[in-house]
DNA sequence: ACGATGATGAAC
DNA sequence: TTCATCATCGTA
């Protein structure tokens, strides 16, 4: 037998292509979070795209601000920000520079809910415009979880209501219940 | 059904 | 400087 490799840090290429895609290969991977010395590995189970200029539920969607300014840039930095005065968000940044578009992390292992997440994982703005590698204490594995198709769901996005037609593009992935 | 809670961006 | 809005969640 051949020594598989088990685990693989994801690098800018996996996050280097169509938002959508990206959104939907992150079911089954590892989101890894360092707190001191502690190690904490989750599953990521939920995820939606944000999807260029046009995507009217995008932070992108009125142009570049010091806020979204993360989101234009090259794939792999993490864009975090702060909602509702309260809840951190956690996004990937996805495909080419300049072209603003990112990966929401709404769930992964326990928890369900993208700002339960953050909270549980003490991630926030102190993480954004940081790269997802080792070195900044926030990575994606792929453990050599398979996800089959048929195992994974789309839905429309929460919480964008105002986003018109856009609201009700099947941006969202989800793993299936028994899955 | 609603309030918490504060950063953000646009208007003035 | 003010104001409406907001990629949520816990309590009622």
């Amino acid at each position: 037998m051949t020594n598989m490799q088990l685990r693989h840090i994801l690098s800018d290429s996996f996050f280097c292509r169509d938002t959508r895609i990206v959104a939907r290969e992150l079911l089954g991977k590892f989101l890894v979070r360092r707190i001191g010395k502690e190690e904490i590995a989750l599953m990521i189970t939920e995820t939606e795209a944000y999807d260029g200029p046009h995507d009217k539920a995008s932070h992108a969607h009125r142009g570049e601000t010091p806020r979204n300014e993360v989101m234009f840039r090259e794939a792999g930095f993490w864009y975090v920000y702060l909602v509702y005065g309260v809840y951190h968000m956690l996004n990937i940044v996805t495909g080419e520079r300049g072209y603003p578009a990112a990966v929401l992390i709404r769930g992964a292992g326990e928890y369900d809910g993208p700002g339960k997440l953050t909270k549980a994982l003490r991630i926030n703005r102190q993480q954004n415009g940081k790269k997802a590698r080792r070195s900044s204490g926030l990575w994606i594995e792929d453990r050599g979880v398979v996800i089959p198709k048929l195992g994974i769901q789309k839905a429309p996005r929460i919480g964008v209501a105002y986003a018109e037609e856009w609201a009700k593009k099947p941006y969202r992935f989800l793993l299936r219940a028994g899955e």
